[in-house]
DNA sequence: GGGAGAGCTGTTTAAAATGACAGTTCCGAT
DNA sequence: ATCGGAACTGTCATTTTAAACAGCTCTCCC
């Protein structure tokens, strides 16, 4: 737990995928120069110590001595997007018991990449088109604007709602007048952003022909 | 064709699946260096004759002044799925034109696994949880069941809807009130079955609809 | 038996890339 | 108020790579 787990800082995840795509598109991770480049540092150090930050929590292993030496560990890539299912009180989401299976979907069809999946439950997303069974893409984030479709996690209770801050206030909305806002003084309850939706997939498991 | 037909030679093949391997395993392409070491060549020179030679073949592109900078040629890239955009009328759905490009998704995610994928035009099928922008999952398909949501060619437009036949008409019907069905006479205006719906997959671009 | 091309050795140079050190700025927490 | 971490600029020595030049040994082919 001790490396792996320590949250990426924003810039740092957006280093992180600039590296992915770069594999993804070009067969090859980038050189410091080339991670530069994309971001306008001046300084190949700048991206030294974010590739040496990336390194620290575990997110890449970096080869000493050799040009791109870049890799990333497999869990990070590969073999398509974890589908998580049911997730218990109290455990982590992308915990091992969680994921049902994987399923082969680019995580670069979404933008931002997307991290998993996850099956939604019930009704109360309706009008913003996420339906009872519908598989959400999800991009992890510890914080996120109003407005954006967040997967929190209040009381060790995970649901998919719209985002509201006001203040020490955290509404999330239902989208399905059925369903109340759940209205948190984050001040005696903590709401913890687990991720956004970036995105979603459907099975509409029709029958076959005779 | 002038230089891609060229067989290669033996030793020549040896180095491609060498390389090839390399990106497989390692994630990115091998130096001259490590090309030398891995068939026990003395002189750096000797991988560079070979990268040559396959260069010249148009088995490999070189980039010159980049380090690993050994690239595959995109060929073999068939996996996933077609994505079609709009469709002009009177030609066939999956006509090369319409494929804005291919979408990293396994087919058989759906069941039955999808031949396509189409953007949707429109909010017409909003309540059936389908927004304007999204892409669908289609199974080709010459006919379909009432109460599938099917895509259908009504002289040379092409529509996604949910079908309900009776006897020789044929009902196209939106999922939005704001939207009349489409009703046909058979006997009169030809309707084409093009595929039926297996899913939908959905790209939150950061912000959500509506 | 002479030429052409594949398949190497051996050496060298310049460019690309790594990785180190010394700073600066900003922002949030003690 | 100050400390530390994140996120950089700027410079530079060293190593890794790319890529050139000169040559050598085969075999196949005419």
């Amino acid at each position: 737990m001790s490396a792996r787990s320590r949250a990426l800082t924003p810039r740092q995840q957006e280093i992180l995928d600039f590296i992915s795509q770069t594999i993804e598109h070009e067969d090859r991770p980038p050189t410091r120069q080339e991670v530069c480049a994309a971001f306008g540092f001046r300084s190949p150090n700048a991206a030294e110590t974010h590739l040496r930050a990336l390194a620290a929590k575990g997110a890449i292993l970096l080869e000493e001595g050799r040009a791109r030496g870049i890799r990333l560990p497999r869990a990070e890539r590969g073999g398509g997007l974890p589908l998580v299912g049911r997730v218990a009180a109290g455990s982590p989401i992308l915990a091992a018991e969680h994921v049902e299976t994987r399923c082969q979907v680019d995580p670069a069809l979404f933008s931002p990449p997307a991290d998993y999946l996850l099956r939604v439950r019930g009704m109360s997303m309706r009008d913003a088109g996420i339906f009872d069974g519908d598989l959400i893409a999800v991009r992890r984030a510890g914080e996120a604007r109003n407005g954006q479709i967040v997967i929190a996690r209040v009381e060790d209770d995970v649901t998919v709602k719209t985002l509201q801050r006001k203040g020490a206030t955290v509404e999330l909305l239902a989208a399905n007048p059925d369903y109340p806002p759940i209205v948190v003084d984050t001040r005696r309850t903590p709401v913890v952003i687990e991720g956004i939706m970036v995105g979603l997939i459907r099975k509409d498991s029709w029958s076959q022909p005779r």
